[in-house]
RNA sequence: CGGGACGUAGCGCAGUCCGGUAGCGCACUACACUGGGGGUGUAGGGGUCGUAGGUUCGAAUCCUAUCGUCCCGACCA
């Protein structure tokens, strides 16, 4: 294997974070803007995020949401009304304080001191204090009841370290939030929206994932609760990749949102609201990448199926027959669908050798990529390579060369089974390294400092301690670089005793290092 | 926000210590050869050396400030 070529210059295995730098730029998803925190992306990373936003944007329709949008700026009254809210956030915001610029004299524009605002507005760093103003307003009956509401924004959290798609200063991301009649209503709408979350990851994204709940101290600033869906990547760390809170009736007494009941008393709501961000993007080309690149599941492709013409440039004559012969290919394709869906296909007739095509999307990680010269179209074939399957056992890319039509037929199916394979080959990496059995911190100390590469995640039973005992708990777990991920939904029952305090145990939790 | 490293052509880097015409590899352009798997040759194009000040006859090089990037912490999605 060490004879292979890889179209990368870094390996996961010798600098993971140094790969995934690369994985973004020669995959051309991405790149830094000059601007602190702030990425361009581009048009691969773009579609990546279109194709993210329409299935999540499905999914979160048909659970009956409404999508709307507000403004950008909060006032900074409104957002100081939920104290909690404000001691999580007020570290990381941007606030706006001037609306004009006047010159300085030596050709520089500065913020002018007569147009300072009598009140800063904060760049929405989520917005939880602007959705419960308007509910308030909308809220009045428990006809009105659940209001069901999701926007597609951007957000600002000033961030003391970013990482492209993975923190960033300004991020993209859907936010929901739900007011309902009831905390047993609400507490069931937060699940079924991690669900929606767990699904999308799964089945979209191939990016298995835990589904939990979040420990007190990792509780996102105002909830009640806060789960989370958690996914690891390829070097063992955990990722979260979406939230959902329930958020009790701290926004509700913050705002008013009050109504009617069916008894005629003035009652709150119980409200939710959950998120995934373009956050999404760095777990798959963590979960997905390999060293040639990013493998993109085709559900989420932009293009699933990348056809190249090997153009000579001289004949244009032959040239013509070729793109003639991939035409035919082409819309033989597209006029199938696979995983529900239309085939996206594209033709790329662009100038330029195809073998320097053919690795520009192999970077790019189209699932599949046809490559047709010549002599296939004499022979009424073509040249097939699966991207989640590049390399045949000499070292060199694993060509398959199926009839024309043969290849239209099978296309459909190839894509669903690359779809379940990187799902498979992800869950398997993942369970591979989950550890069980460690039963004392002292344990859990050399589990981790035993020069593993990639330790995994360890699953511990504790007995969930709360306040100043779990204070401790996280203090002892940061001395290994540790952070509990959350106790995932469904786990066994609990049959020893905590780790951390001797005590019996009550549930299992993850524990990780994370990103 | 603290500690460290770095910023020179699209990408990767040398040159900086010791101031004196802006370099290399890949990529790019043109032409030729080649032609089923990341080809070869020849000839070219492209940089106010992150930005702004300062020292100097002269600054990529020395000094100051500032912006940005990466790594390690603290913080957080």
């Amino acid at each position: 294997m060490s004879n292979i070529r890889h179209a990368l210059t870094v390996k996961r295995a010798d600098d993971f974070a140094a790969w995934y730098q690369e994985v973004i730029s020669a995959a051309d998803m991405a790149e830094e803007s000059g601007v602190r925190g702030c990425m361009v992306i581009k048009p691969w990373g773009w579609g990546i995020w279109e194709r993210i936003q329409h299935l999540l944007d499905g999914r979160i329709k048909d659970t009956g949401h409404e999508n709307c949008y507000f403004p950008l700026f909060i006032p900074l009254s409104n957002f100081e009304r939920e104290a909690e809210h404000v001691d999580g956030f007020a570290k990381e915001m941007a606030v706006v304080t001037h609306h004009r610029l006047i010159g300085d004299g030596a050709g520089k524009l500065v913020p002018d001191p007569e147009a300072k605002l009598e009140e800063p507005l904060i760049v929405r760093p989520t917005s939880e204090t602007i959705f419960g103003d308007a509910m308030a307003r909308w809220v009045q009956s428990w006809r009105d009841l659940p209001l069901k509401l999701n926007q597609w924004a951007n957000v600002v959290r000033w961030e003391m370290r970013t990482r492209m798609f993975l923190r960033t200063s300004e991020f993209l991301w859907q936010e929901g939030h739900t007011a309902h009649d009831g905390e047993a209503e609400a507490k069931e709408h937060t699940l079924r929206m991690l669900e929606v979350y767990r699904a999308c990851a799964e089945e979209d994204l191939a990016m298995p994932v835990i589904a939990g709940e979040k420990p007190e101290n990792e509780r996102f600033p105002g909830a009640v609760e806060t789960w989370s869906i958690e996914a690891m990547m390829q070097d063992g760390k955990a990722l979260q990749a979406g939230t959902s809170h329930y958020l009790g009736t701290n926004f509700s007494e913050a705002a008013g949102i009050k109504f009617q009941n069916q008894d005629g008393d003035q009652a709150l709501c119980h409200t939710t609201s959950w998120g995934v961000s373009t956050r999404m993007i760095g777990g798959v080309i963590m979960t997905h990448g390999d060293d040639d690149g990013l493998r993109v599941p085709p559900t989420i492709a932009p293009w699933q199926v990348v056809i190249l013409p090997m153009l000579r440039g001289k004949d244009d004559d032959a040239d013509a027959q070729l793109v003639a012969y991939c035409e035919e290919l082409h819309e033989a394709l597209k006029g199938q669908s696979a995983c529900g869906e239309r085939l996206r296909v594209t033709l790329d007739t662009k100038h330029g050798k195809a073998s320097a095509k053919r690795w520009d999307w192999v970077r790019k990680g189209a699932p599949i990529i046809i490559e047709v010269g010549g002599r296939d179209m004499e022979n009424g074939v073509v040249s097939l390579l699966r991207r989640d399957a590049l390399w045949a056992d000499n070292g060199k890319p694993d060509f398959h060369s199926p009839a024309k039509a043969d290849a239209a037929q099978a296309i459909p199916a190839m894509l669903e089974e690359i779809q379940s394979n990187l799902f498979a080959q992800a869950k398997d990496q993942r369970d591979a390294n989950i550890t069980r059995g460690i039963e004392t911190l002292d344990q859990l100390g050399e589990f981790y400092s035993a020069e593993a590469q990639y330790p995994g995640w360890v699953e511990v039973q504790w007995s969930k301690p709360t306040g100043a005992a779990l204070e401790q708990v996280v203090e002892q777990l940061k001395a290994l670089k540790l952070t509990i991920r959350n106790v995932p939904i469904g786990a066994a029952a609990a049959d020893g005793s905590c780790i951390f305090t001797g005590e019996p145990a009550v549930e299992r939790i993850y524990v990780a290092r994370a990103y």
